[in-house]
DNA sequence: GCGACAG
DNA sequence: ATCTTGTCGC
């Protein structure tokens, strides 16, 4: 497919860039058995400008620990709503290169399909990884969707342009919904089990929560020796 | 033009 | 993302 690797881009290039990539993304069932599970979180340094990327990996189903990498990187391409992944995926994948045994399944913390042109963070990391994964973003890209009940467990379909691109996920009674989508190899139901799966006491899934964790005690280590 | 807008 | 204390509610 076309430069799958090309990370030098404008933001007009990299929407068209876009538009190419989600034409290779599959949605299909997550694997029933597999052994490991990765958890990619980015932390951000400002004072030097740079980027925590860390990569978690987790034993199936029971999610002990396996092992963690990171990587502290400048950045190269600037925030901008809906080019996130230009921006994250360089430095998770060379977290993911650091990995001894790299994760069979990937969570992500940001969004799938559930995005403008359908290729969200776990889109473009699990092209470029080729391998199976979720986004579980923790605010609302784009879409829409209906009112959700108050109890752990209820979800409802997120909705772009007459499409179900994800659920709007309630982790525990009464806190703010999660959003959850297929990233890449993944499809709308699997997606939202193994994250179900996941959850642990709080509303992040507890694989993610660890990798923000990590992410952010590494941002802490650059920070204090200052 | 106005509002929305992952991390 | 990150800066930040107390505070309301389960």
């Amino acid at each position: 497919m076309t430069c799958l690797h090309a990370w030098d881009l404008s933001p007009k290039e990299a929407i068209e860039l876009q538009r190419e990539l989600a034409q290779h993304v599959q949605l299909k069932p997550l694997p029933e058995h597999f052994e490991v599970l990765g958890a990619a979180d980015i932390g951000y340094v400002a004072r030097t400008n740079q980027l925590v990327a860390a990569m978690l990996t987790f034993t199936w189903p029971d999610l002990q620990l396996i092992e963690t990498s990171h990587v502290v990187s400048p950045i190269l391409f600037p925030y901008i709503p809906g080019l996130l992944s230009f921006r994250e995926v360089p430095p998770l994948l060379e977290a993911h290169r650091r990995l001894k045994r790299p994760p069979d399944i990937l969570l992500c913390d940001g969004q799938g399909i559930a995005h403008p042109r359908k290729l969200g963070l776990a889109s473009h990391l699990g092209l470029c990884l080729g391998i199976p994964a979720v986004g579980c973003a923790k605010k609302r890209l784009c879409g829409e969707h209906a009112s959700l009940d108050f109890h752990r467990g209820s979800y409802t379909p997120l909705i772009l342009r007459e499409e179900v691109v994800g659920y709007v996920f309630r982790s525990r009674d009464g806190v703010k919904p999660i959003y959850i989508s297929p990233g890449h190899l993944a499809d709308l139901e699997s997606s939202r089990e193994i994250v179900q799966h996941c959850l642990g006491r709080y509303r992040i899934p507890e694989p993610l929560r660890q990798a923000h964790n990590l992410a952010t005690q590494l941002r802490r280590q650059i920070l204090s020796p200052t």
